[in-house]
Order: structure tokens, then C-alpha cells, then sequence
RNA sequence: GGGCGAUUAGCUCAGUUGGUUAGAGCGCCUCGCUUACACCGAGGAGGUCACAAGUUCGAGUCUUGUAUCGCCCA
């Protein structure tokens, strides 16, 4: 709408542990597995569910209306993206920013793979304390030790105290027995230790815990792994080997207990490392895996957003950001799965060479023999979604599109992926591209249920957006979405707030028809232009209240808020177009005036086709169909300009204010006396310096407050002013006084005018107590000291009126 | 342990750089089928802006602290 070229492009990553899970349960109730039919069958059956079930979330985008170019849907297991991850991958390990080695990382027992640190949340749970005896090798002594996970124990290679410790100085250096193993290792001292905390002594499991790993480093410590792959203990696990860990825990403390070596288990409360997908616990393990040198590449992304090339909205975020990236842990990018994009490395199993390449080697090229295997492993899903913003182009070809849309602008996305895709994305593309991949980050809120909860599937409380739009309607849910909350905030979705939408656009389709009805038996070409003498007092205040919701919203939605912008649309559309300009033109065009009802038609279509565009980004459909049906220029909406803000007229403003404080006023002593509605009643107005203005708005006051034509009368002073009538003064001091026969009651009626000039005098006290303050003269600065002075002047005016009328009543 | 966010009407939430008497939707009360709309219209009730100090002529808004809830990181 702003005519500028806007690339949405849509598409999903292959969700590699997600979509593995789901196929092997799958795989399971037909009764097999993926062992079972082997890597080519159990690729082809992926493949398949992901044409199933894969397009759900583009699914639901399209009918979102989202402004894609679909024909550019990617997925990142597409043959481009897929080139893309292994150049790469190549490139980064001959820079040496990927290395392979053995090291201690997350492994995922259940899923039977590795996962990397942001895959694994830390919960608290309830666990136990279990305090032991580390029996020194040769004598009767002991060393207590507490742990919360006994059958570590098997793996230890040493005991640590710290030096300061005065209860276990005289152990340091000793040797000591791995209980039920007899295995001996010694005691150590680490100032690492808390001499504080469970004994004071530190049982250390370099194989099995990744502080230990750490202090087994910094000792020359020996590493033993008790645990298979799949949580079973190993060999190294003596006679526990084969138990299932938890197994393991309790056979062993029981052997212990038998052996005399336990002192007591405590409850414990500790955060347990669970996988982010399974669920389950996650053993640190040391393994072969493969990683990405982070250091650099997170150097280069804290630049990036430091130095302000990328601003991230809300700015909080980006605190956020440097914490993570400045304590960043190498990325451990292969998993122990099939489905992703497999590592691009071949080993030669004659001569042991590694072979990372483009293209698949059919020759290993030292020893040139043709006996190679490729690495089992796939790649973390998140190193091909890094590469998004570019691979998506073409990358690493040198495209017209790379070249036309690279770098990108704006990235929108969830908060809870900032570390996970955002901060990969800036690396990767600093790294391969030299260039931040986008310049700004505007991160939404998640939805949850209405009453804040996380949706969950087991929980039951899912709204699927399909089944909301169903019922609701697409835009209705677009609008709630977008003005239900505030960047980087979770919104509660309720739908009670989508069905108030849903009334929304219905109102703008009726205001629509009614436009649409009134043009019919005059109708009006597009582009008419409009003669701007003929415009009444309505008109103009509709059209400088227009001019402002656009200047308004525009300014809102640069500066990237998106609701506050579309809650101001809905306010004007409703409240003032609908409620207030439409009310009016059916007068005006009732009236008889031709040219009077050419020119409202006119202001209609023109306040109306604009409100479409504007409110076109949130309604896009209900717009689209309501513009279709009014004069316009261009085939769709999608393509119409997006409205430039013309002129205010504040005095138009002002007066017509006043006006509907008149109308309301009396509409609420109507209902305040249940008046009829149908009955019209009399009215006699003081306007003061308003009365010119009032009298040319006859027509308008006697509608809107169902007023009897032949009895009102405005006039700049009332020399005689009507006995029994009820008295209303308002804001500028304008009296009015209905005369309502038969319905005052002369006490009552001076009870509500004591009570509304007290009102109005704790007004004045407070004003003039203000403006009695020298530091608010002085220091104020004049705009606001000024409008004090003119309400203060006011309110006296309104006083005195009500004043006069209580003297008159007497 | 560190950090962040939230706390405003019965409910769900807005409130831009401090500036009149703090707003909306839903719900509630009273009226009303006035040919755009009952998915509506008119009118109304309802708030000590979590608490406490501070800065300021002026604080829902800025500072500090406290409480409760939630999230992130270790």
C-alpha cells in the first residue's frame, strides 16, 4: 500500500526431533520401527507424513490472509536450502569454526540423541539427598559425601575438599575406595568446592556431570562413562552393568546400606535438567559430537545489535541478547536422528582419513580408495533455519533475488526463538554474507488462554485458530490478535474479545451498506473531486478527525505499534464515523438539499474508502469486500495508497464538540426523566458567543435530541428564562432549559443543581489552588498553564449560571 | 543466585515523550425493533492505577525499596 516491494516469504523448517518423535509413534502402532525398516524406508515414511501433516501451519497462515508470495514457499529440507547447509557447513569447517571431539553434552536418552544447552529446561523438582561413606583405603576413616544421584557414584574417579576445610585436611592426598567397586581413587582439594554445602565434600563423575568434567580437566582426572546410550549402566558399572539408571540407584543404595556405607537421604529440592521435547531427564555423556566455535561468531552478533545496525523491539530484548551471546558454550549442532540434513563428512575406513565436501566423494582422496562412509549424524534443524534469510534467496548462488532482497528488514517473530533462531540467524549471516540479515527484530508475545496458562494439549485449553476463524472469522481474529496486546507482551486470547471483533467488522460492513444505499439513487464517480466550500460543520470535523487517525496510525505503525494503531482505527471508525458522522448525514441527506446530499455522499465515500485502507493491514478481508461496492479506482484494496494525512481544523473540532455535549446532555435528562423516547421535546439555549454556530445546526440538535423544531430557540441570552424547566449547564457556559411540563419537581431539580455546582466549584478550588502555585506559573510551560486559565474561566462562567438559575428559583 | 516482565473497573486489557476530572471491550443496570447494523442504538453504575518512600509545580507514567504472580538465564 506504500508502494514499496514488501517479499513475505513463507515456509516451515523440518522440525527434526518434533517430526522424528511423531513418526516413530507412528512407526509403533503399526507395530515396527524405524530400526526395524532401516534409514531409506524410514526417510520416504517421513517424507510422506510431512506432506500430511507438514502444511498445517501454512495452512493456517493462508487463511489468516497472510501477504506471502507463495509461490516461493521454502522448506528448509528443500534441494536449494539443503546445498545451502552444506556449503555452510564446509566453509565453516575449513575456517575451523566446526570441529568434531568428545566431550560432555546433553544426551537425551529417550530421544536417543544429543541435544544442545537451550534444548534442555531445568525444572525444580522434589528429589533426595543421599549422604554417604567414602571409605579411606587402609584404615576405619571415612570421608561423608552427599549426591543426588547414587549411581554416579560408579563413575567417580576422585573426592574433593576443599583446601580450607579443617574436617578433611588431613584426607587430602589420600586414597580412597569407590563404594561396592573397590575401585581406588584419591582425594583431591578444589577451592570450587561450597565447604557449606550437603558434607563439604565433593564426590567428582568428569563422565557424568559437567562442573565435574570441568574440575576433572583442570586435575588431569580420569573419565569413566558407567552409562550406555540408553540410560542402562555399561561394564564399567561392575555388576550394575545392564540396570536401567534409576534401577541402578536403588539396587546400589541398597548394596551400600547392606555394606554399612549410607548415613542418611534427605528431601531435596533441585532442578532437574529435562529435555525440551521428551520430557525426560537428560544425562550429561560424554561423546563424539559434532560443534560450532561460538566465541567469534557471537563477538560479531553482539556487534551487530550494539553498534546499532540491528535494533530489536522491544529494546529490553537486546539485554536479553548480549547475556546469552556473551556467555555463550560451543554449539553442539549433530544429532544421533535421521531426519535432517545429514552431516556432509565421510570417513575412509581403509586409511581413517575425513572427507567434508560439497559434493559426495566417490574416492577417498588419499588413499583413493572407494570404501567411505558417511557420518550417521544429521544436523541440528536450527543451523538450516540460521541460514533462512538468505538460503531462502538462493544463497550461495549469487541470485537477482539475493542481491535484490538481501539484506531483509524486518524480522517478526516470538521471543521464546531469540536465542534458539534470532541470534543464529545474525551470526550466520554476519558470517556468511558480511551483512546483518535484517535491520530490526520485532519480537511479539506468546498466546496463551484466556487466563494466562500456557496452551497445552494435555491441559485441553488449545484455541485452534482454524475452528476460531470458522466461527469468528478470519478478520475478527486478525484484529484481536493484533490489538490485544503490547510488543514482546503475552496476550490472553479470550474469545469473548475475538466475537467483540467479529461485531466490528460487522459494523464496518454495515456502515458500508448504508454509504453504498445512499449513493444509489445519486451515485458519485471516483475520484469526484469535492468542494471543499460546500462542507458543513460535520463534515469538516469528520474529515480533520479522519486526517488525524491517519497521521495518527501511520506515526503509530513506523514506530512499530501495531495495536495502539488499530485500536485507534477502531475507536474512529466506530464512535465517530459510525456512531456520530453517519447519524448526521442520514439528516442531511433526508433534508431535501440536493446539494447537500451530494456533498455528504461525498464526505461519506471519501471518510469511508480512506477508513477501508487503513483498517485494510487488519480487516483484510471484510474491507476488500466492502470496498469492491464503493466507487474506487484500482482492482483491490491490497493496492490501493495507503492515505496521506491532510489538514485539521481545530475549530471544527471544537465547535462540534460542543455540539455533542449539548446533544448528550439533553439526551441524558431525557433518560434521567424517562422522557419517551419519541416524544420531542422543547428546548431553549444561551450560546453566548455560539449562538451562530448552534442556530446553523438546528437540524442536527433537533434529530440527535429529538428536539421539537418549533420549539427551540437559541439565542446569545434568554431574557426571560423558563419556569419549570430543567437546567443544564455545560462546558463554554452555554445554558440549556427544557422545559419539561409536568415532569419537574422544583426540590428535586434544586438538589441536582446544588449538587453539579458543588461539583463545578471543587473544580475551580482546584484550579485556582493550581494556578495560585508561582512554581506551576512559572515552571509549567505556558501551553498547559493557559488551558488551566481557560477552564478556570470557564467553570466560573458555568458557576455563575447556576448560581443565577438557584437565585431565580429561590 | 542474576536478569526481565506483570500488578490499572467484576473479567480481559490499553494508556505514546510526566500535564485537565485515568480509557476500551466484555459483563452489569435503565430505556429503545428510529428502513446501515439487536453481532445494534441511547443513557448509567463501577477504579486509593499492588504497597511504601522519593524526585517534581505536577506521577498510572520517572527513581529506590517491598510484596505477589509469571518468564528467561545460571
Amino acid at each position: 500500500m506504500k508502494g514499496e516491494a514488501a517479499l513475505w516469504i513463507p515456509g516451515t523448517d523440518h522440525a527434526g526431533i518434533a517430526t522424528q518423535l511423531q513418526v516413530e509413534k507412528m512407526l509403533r502402532r503399526e507395530g515396527t520401527s524405524r530400526e526395524e525398516i532401516g534409514r531409506e524406508e524410514f526417510l520416504r515414511r517421513t517424507w510422506e507424513w510431512k506432506e500430511k501433516y507438514g502444511g498445517h501451519i501454512v495452512r493456517q497462515l493462508r487463511r489468516l490472509g497472510a501477504s506471502c508470495d507463495w509461490d516461493r514457499e521454502r522448506f528448509t529440507m528443500d534441494e536449494g536450502l539443503s546445498r545451502a547447509v552444506r556449503e555452510a557447513f564446509v566453509t565453516m569447517y575449513e575456517k575451523g569454526l566446526i570441529y568434531r571431539g568428545e566431550y560432555l553434552i546433553n544426551w537425551s536418552p529417550g530421544l536417543q540423541t544429543a541435544v544442545s544447552d537451550l534444548e534442555v529446561e531445568y525444572t525444580e523438582e522434589d528429589g533426595k539427598l543421599y549422604f554417604f561413606k567414602y571409605p579411606i583405603a587402609g584404615t576405619d576413616d571415612y570421608l561423608p559425601v552427599a549426591t543426588t544421584r547414587p549411581e554416579t557414584i560408579l563413575g567417580d574417579t576422585a573426592v574433593c575438599v576443599h583446601p580450607d576445610d579443617e574436617r578433611y585436611r588431613h584426607l587430602i592426598g589420600k586414597t580412597c575406595l569407590v563404594p561396592m567397586l573397590k575401585r581406588t581413587i584419591p582425594v583431591i582439594q578444589d577451592t570450587y568446592v561450597d565447604m557449606e554445602f550437603g558434607t563439604g565434600a565433593l564426590k567428582i563423575t568428569p563422565a557424568h556431570d559437567p562442573n565435574d568434567f570441568e574440575i576433572g580437566k583442570r586435575h588431569g582426572l580420569q573419565i569413566i562413562n558407567v552409562m550406555n546410550k540408553d540410560a542402562t549402566m555399561n561394564e564399567n558399572a561392575g555388576q550394575y552393568a545392564g540396570l536401567d539408571r534409576f534401577e541402578c540407584r536403588k539396587k546400589l543404595w541398597a548394596d551400600m546400606e547392606a555394606a554399612g556405607l549410607t548415613i542418611r537421604v534427605e528431601n531435596y529440592r533441585h532442578q532437574v535438567p529435562r529435555s525440551q521435547r521428551g520430557g525426560e531427564i537428560v544425562e550429561p555423556l560424554v561423546s563424539t559430537q559434532w560443534f560450532v566455535k561460538m566465541r567469534g561468531l557471537a563477538d560479531a552478533g553482539l556487534d551487530a545489535v550494539n553498534s546499532g545496525q540491528i535494533r530489536i523491539i522491544p529494546e529490553r530484548f537486546a539485554k536479553v541478547y548480549n547475556h546469552w551471546l556473551e556467555n555463550i558454550r560451543d554449539w553442539c549442532i549433530s544429532r544421533q536422528l535421521w531426519w535432517g540434513h545429514r552431516i556432509p563428512v565421510w570417513y575412509c575406513r581403509d586409511c581413517g582419513e575425513t572427507i567434508v565436501a560439497r559434493e559426495d566423494p566417490t574416492a577417498c582422496p588419499k588413499c583413493a580408495g572407494a570404501n567411505l562412509a558417511q557420518d550417521p549424524d544429521v544436523l541440528d534443524t536450527w543451523f538450516s533455519s540460521g541460514l533462512w534469510p538468505f538460503s531462502t534467496l538462493g544463497w550461495p548462488d549469487d541470485t537477482p533475488d539475493l542481491r535484490r532482497f538481501y539484506p531483509t528488514d524486518v524480522m517478526e517473530t516470538g521471543y521464546d526463538i531469540l536465542f534458539f533462531w534470532v541470534a543464529r540467524m545474525i551470526m550466520q549471516g554476519l558470517q556468511f554474507t558480511e551483512k546483518p540479515p535484517f535491520h530490526t527484530v520485532y519480537l511479539h508475545g506468546l498466546v496463551r488462554d484466556e487466563h494466562g496458562r500456557k496452551m497445552s494439549k494435555t491441559y485441553g485449553n488449545v484455541v485452534d485458530p482454524l475452528e476460531v476463524m470458522d466461527k469468528y472469522g478470519t478478520d475478527a481474529l486478525r484484529f484481536t490478535l493484533l490489538t490485544g496486546s503490547t510488543p514482546g507482551n503475552d496476550m490472553n486470547l479470550s474469545l469473548e474479545k475475538v466475537a467483540a471483533n467479529r461485531n466490528f467488522s460487522n459494523k464496518i460492513w454495515n456502515a458500508t451498506r448504508f454509504v453504498v444505499h445512499s449513493l444509489q439513487d445519486d451515485g458519485i464517480e471516483a475520484g469526484n473531486t469535492m468542494n471543499l466550500a460546500a462542507l458543513s460543520l460535520a463534515d469538516n470535523w469528520i474529515m480533520s478527525r479522519l486526517n488525524r487517525a491517519i497521521a495518527d496510525a501511520t506515526r503509530l505503525i513506523d514506530d512499530y505499534n501495531f495495536g495502539e494503531a488499530g485500536r485507534k482505527l477502531y475507536e474512529f471508525f466506530w464512535s465517530e464515523f459510525a456512531d456520530w458522522y453517519i447519524e448526521i448525514a442520514k439528516i442531511r441527506l433526508k433534508g431535501g438539499d440536493r446539494r447537500v446530499a451530494a456533498t455528504t455522499r461525498q464526505v461519506l465515500t471519501h471518510v469511508l474508502e480512506r477508513a477501508l485502507r487503513l483498517l485494510h493491514p487488519y480487516i483484510p478481508f471484510v474491507t476488500e469486500a466492502a470496498w469492491q461496492h464503493l466507487p474506487h479506482t484500482g482492482d483491490t484494496l491490497m493496492l490501493a495508497q495507503w492515505p496521506q494525512p491532510g489538514m485539521t481544523d481545530d475549530r471544527a473540532e471544537a465547535d462540534m464538540t460542543m455540539l455533542i455535549n449539548i446533544i448528550r446532555a439533553i439526551r441524558n435528562a431525557r433518560s434521567e426523566y424517562n422522557v419517551p423516547p419519541g416524544k420531542r421535546i422543547s428546548a431553549r439555549i444561551a450560546a453566548g458567543a455560539k449562538t451562530k454556530v448552534i442556530n446553523r445546526q438546528k437540524d442536527m440538535l433537533v434529530e440527535l435530541a429529538r428536539l421539537d423544531a418549533g420549539a427551540l430557540n437559541v439565542a446569545e441570552t434568554l431574557s426571560h428564562k423558563p419556569d419549570n424547566a430543567l437546567t443544564i449547564v455545560i462546558e463554554g457556559g452555554i445554558e440549556i432549559y427544557l422545559p419539561l411540563a409536568g415532569l419537574v419537581d422544583i426540590a428535586a431539580e434544586r438538589e441536582r443543581l446544588q449538587t453539579e455546582l458543588a461539583h463545578i466549584r471543587q473544580g475551580i478550588a482546584r484550579t485556582e489552588k493550581m494556578l495560585a502555585n508561582e512554581n506551576f506559573v512559572n515552571k509549567a510551560p505556558a501551553a498547559v498553564v493557559d488551558r488551566e486559565r481557560i477552564k478556570l474561566a470557564d467553570l466560573r462562567a458555568q458557576a455563575e449560571k447556576l448560581e443565577d438559575r438557584l437565585a431565580t428559583m429561590a
